[in-house]
RNA sequence: GCCUCAAUAGCUCAGUUGGUUAGAGCACAUGACUGUUAAUCAUGGGGUCCGAGGUUCGAGUCCUCGUUGAGGCGCCA
């Protein structure tokens, strides 16, 4: 008989009535009475458990099955049976369990109530436990929706370089890379380094996806990032996810509608594709979660220039620790209340050209940059991008003001000589995008398993 | 990197002003139970009170240092 998963008996049940069924998952939960028990089955397969009866007549090793405790892999085969009435649609009516991997008796994961902490630390257990389940299927659905929809509109997907040795992507604190064997070496000598000159792991694949925009019109890239901050935050990981595309003959608008509509394609297909995983977060992670993913749905994202919303702020009839102040950056309780101020997601344009970067390009005003910061709720700074700096006389100027060494630059002003055309693009981080629409705060609880400071463990 | 807080059973926690043998619920084991769904009930086993030092007749409790974690800020996506 062929292996069924749990998530086609819930889109078949009505056919599959009174139907043989076999099966194989493991138990969330066996609660065992006199002559009869119940085992809550998961197989991975969807969020839903399947609840199997298991009666003492019908099951020689009944004894047995009492006994198997939560986390064992188990194979069932039974009857499916409709049952309206009760707390779940249907249910299997076991004529024969087998144990497969018994779980011992000191299994982390019981059916209570853990912290996330406790769960961090078991890692490698807590996708069996409901949240944890239905996070890391988002997570999946999250990224298969990206690829989706940049791919339906003939983005082509470029796979950027980890190791880098251009250290002007200014985008951070970077992990080196190195073959020499630093416990030995007293002066290090990069000409006898792997790659003759100093390597990192990559902070963004921005600028080479550039490169790949001026041939292709439209790409993306979506990979793994790495950034070596000391940054100790909830909104902050040593290794995570972003989603850069780059688009060309495209200003600061342009990007903004793509990022716009990226952002709702995504939601939409989460509705769409996780009902279940999202009905648990709306109730048991963040109130109200579903009803402010709607109105994201349904409604326009603002957008507001860098002066104005220091403006704002400025009026605003509140103590702010830091005092918002006129060409300078926005601190964190900043766009806590601008986002509190716009109830969703608001797009901050035109920022003062010294606190952004030198690629970015300069407005006619001379003062601020095209660049843009898309603040949301929870997770902060959901994404930033920016119209890129074509013109190569005032990219060259800016590269100066900056006193960026640009001796690795050299390709990236090729591009401004052959052919260069406006273009612009933003990064994303995918874990705040989960962050967003599952509710999690902590950045540690989306990530498969989370590198950060002083924890590389698993 | 800075600041604040925390660490007691496998898990979640209580532990009074420093005072006898450190408790509860869940989990686990044994038993009871004819429809449970975080089942329920009874009984039982289970502790390096984070580590090192110190104060004291006496430390889970007070002090110092360290480790780990959490929260806030900075840096950023």
């Amino acid at each position: 008989m062929k292996a069924k998963t749990v998530k086609e008996l819930y889109l078949d049940s009505k056919e599959l009535d009174q139907k043989q069924i076999y099966l194989a998952g493991w138990v969330r939960n066996n609660r065992a009475q006199k002559a009869f028990g119940f085992i809550d089955l998961n197989d991975g397969t969807c969020f839903e458990t399947l609840q199997v009866v298991y009666e003492s007549e019908t099951l020689e090793n009944f004894k047995d099955i009492q006994k198997i405790r939560a986390g064992s892999s188990i194979e069932i085969t039974g009857v499916l049976v409709l049952t309206p009435n009760t707390k779940q649609p249907f249910e299997i009516k076991a004529t024969s369990v087998t144990l497969i991997g018994d779980s011992l008796e000191d299994y982390p994961i019981q059916p209570k109530r853990h912290t996330r902490e406790f769960l961090r630390d078991n890692a490698h257990l807590r996708m069996r436990t409901n949240l944890f389940n239905a996070v890391f299927r988002v997570r999946s659905v999250v990224s298969h929706a990206i690829h989706k929809f940049f791919q339906d509109q003939d983005f082509v997907y470029v796979h950027a370089p980890i190791i880098t040795t251009s250290d002007a992507e200014g985008a951070g604190e970077m992990f080196q890379v190195t073959t020499l064997d630093i416990e030995k070496t007293k002066e290090i000598d990069y000409l006898k380094d792997f790659f003759t000159k100093k390597a990192n792991l990559s902070v963004s694949g921005q600028l080479q996806a550039e490169a790949y925009a001026l041939a292709f019109k439209n790409v993306y890239t979506f990979g793994p990032t790495f950034r070596a901050e000391n940054s100790n935050t909830k909104i902050h990981a040593s290794e995570f996810w972003m989603i850069e595309p780059e688009i060309s003959f495209a200003d600061l608008n342009d990007d903004m509608k793509l990022a716009e509509d990226m952002i709702k394609y995504i939601i939409a297909d989460l509705f769409k594709r996780c009902p279940s995983e999202m009905d648990f977060f709306d109730k048991f992670v963040e109130k109200g979660l579903k009803q402010k993913l709607q109105k994201v749905l349904n409604s326009s994202f603002k957008t507001i220039t860098h002066k104005e919303a220091i403006d704002t702020l400025q009026k605003a009839n509140e103590e702010f620790e830091n005092k918002p102040k006129q060409g300078e950056d926005l601190a964190t309780e900043h766009e806590k209340y601008l986002t509190k101020y716009f109830d969703g997601p608001v797009f901050v344009i035109d920022w003062p050209k010294n606190i952004k970067a030198f690629y970015m390009r300069l407005n006619d005003d001379l003062e601020t940059v095209a660049a843009m910061d898309l603040l949301v709720p929870k997770a902060g700074e959901l994404l930033g991008g920016s119209q890129r700096e074509e013109r190569l006389d005032m990219l060259e100027k800016r590269i100066k003001e900056f006193s960026i060494d640009d001796k690795d630059l050299w390709w990236y002003k090729d591009l401004r000589k052959y052919g260069g055309c406006k273009h612009a693009g933003f990064g994303m981080g995918l874990e705040r995008m989960v962050m967003y629409v599952t509710g999690i705060d902590n950045i540690r609880d989306v990530l498969p398993f989370p590198r950060t400071p002083r924890n590389c463990e698993f």
